[in-house]
DNA sequence: TCTGGGGTCCTAGGACCC
DNA sequence: TCTGGGGTCCTAGGACCC
């Protein structure tokens, strides 16, 4: 059964959701969202008048500033997105019963299997499934479609803003040829500067090339490079697993020195942590702490515990411990601290119930369930680790 | 005001085991 | 007589993606 993906990709989704939800942004032209002018982050989304300007996702706010002062910063918010994100998904998961969301404004569906429906090209779906998503969500986007997810990526790619493009079965090559290997998937900027020393820009050069050759340049990587090269890449489209790992980090907006007040930010961090595996039902082995000194040196320490958990109070022990180490190196180093961050990995799904749990973390779990519907009721910040109690109230 | 936040996957070395 | 060899688990770091 020959595979056929297609890949829908939102335009400028972080901006148009925004717009949506702030009608005083609807008539600003230069419209950067990711955070405000002032803050130490990066653009999540530009419109399309401020990419002229050179400015595009990724870039420091700061940069951004400069390039186009004149344009307006905004900061967004997640649950706007995730909903748009759900309100898209429902349109799609009409089309095709397998739909994988690759992020908030990317999505793959296969249509596998439709060869006696669409035998010649899903080009008309592809534009009924943009008139849809545009009608019931006012949203744009861009449609690709390959044999493979790599090729439907990167025909979606090719015809932003508001295109359509098929790469048919066979035409694979002919299509890539033109691309710049940094176009390919899982070729960076780091990948792409080593190939280019090798005399390495365009994939119609790796398609020319014998794999043998390859090889003798590149060593182990050029079977890989290789096979994207000619258009191979995600045939199928995978159900979603467990996550691998689940974290929150800051940028603090000043370099912080003093630990109690890094711990009592690790609390919060870890609280939130320790809440989204409750809430997905999952526990944790291993904790890692990580830390970017405030010249950007950045180190993580972990730990795998004996057990895996969802309670805060076992992994905010383990994050504040990996963080006590860690934290003797930035004042040895004598340096600030710009970031912090905790994750739970090594995810397991929770357990229904364990007759041999010691009662004291039977309390434990029955208190965490306490907080979680009181948060659930009044938000997150309703309730506070008492370990965050020092931040909360200087900085609230 | 240079350089976010949430993820995934890979590598490499050491410990440990059989 | 100097040191095998595979497998697994663990830690730390890094590249990459949106």
């Amino acid at each position: 059964m020959a595979a056929r993906i297609l890949h829908v990709d939102l335009d400028a989704f972080f901006v148009e959701v925004c717009r949506q939800r702030h009608p005083e942004l609807r008539g600003i032209e230069l419209l950067v969202v990711g955070g405000r002018r002032d803050s130490r982050g990066v653009v999540q989304s530009a419109s399309y008048a401020a990419r002229r300007f050179g400015i595009h996702a990724g870039m420091p706010i700061g940069q951004a500033v400069r390039l186009c002062p004149e344009a307006t910063f905004f900061r967004g918010s997640f649950p706007h997105y995730r909903d748009a994100s759900r309100a898209v998904r429902a349109v799609l998961q009409r089309f095709s019963p397998t739909v994988v969301m690759a992020s908030l404004d990317e999505a793959y569906l296969d249509f596998a299997g439709t060869d006696r429906l669409y035998p010649v090209s899903l080009l008309p779906v592809a534009e009924r499934l943009r008139d849809e998503v545009r009608r019931e969500t006012g949203l744009d986007c861009s449609i690709g479609i390959g044999p493979n997810r790599m090729v439907a990526k990167l025909a979606s790619d090719s015809a932003k803003p508001r295109g359509l493009m098929e790469v048919r079965a066979g035409w694979e090559e002919g299509f890539l040829a033109g691309l710049p290997l940094r176009a390919l998937p899982g070729i960076g900027p780091k990948t792409a500067a080593r190939l280019a020393e090798l005399g390495l820009a365009e994939v119609h050069q790796v398609q020319a090339m014998t794999e043998d050759g390859l090889e003798r340049l590149l060593g182990g990587e050029a079977r890989a490079l290789k096979r994207r090269a000619h258009g191979h890449g995600g045939a199928t489209l995978r159900a979603e697993r467990l996550p691998r790992s689940v974290s929150r980090e800051t940028t603090l907006s000043r370099d912080l020195r003093d630990p109690e007040e890094l711990e009592a930010i690790l609390a919060l961090l870890t609280a939130r942590v320790a809440g989204q595996l409750r809430e997905e039902q999952l526990v944790g082995r291993t904790v890692t702490l990580k830390l970017r000194h405030d010249d950007f040196h950045t180190v993580t320490r972990r730990r795998t515990l004996e057990t895996a958990t969802d309670l805060d109070g076992e992994l905010y022990q383990a994050a504040r411990a990996l963080f006590r180490g860690a934290f003797a190196d930035v004042r040895r180093r004598n340096r600030g601290v710009r970031l912090i961050g905790v994750a739970a990995s090594n995810l397991g799904v929770a357990a229904e119930a364990d007759l041999f749990e010691p009662p004291e973390r039977q309390r434990l779990r029955e208190l965490s369930s306490a907080v979680d519907k009181v948060r659930e009721k009044y938000g997150f910040s309703s309730v506070t680790p008492a370990a965050a109690l020092r931040f909360r109230r200087r900085d609230d």
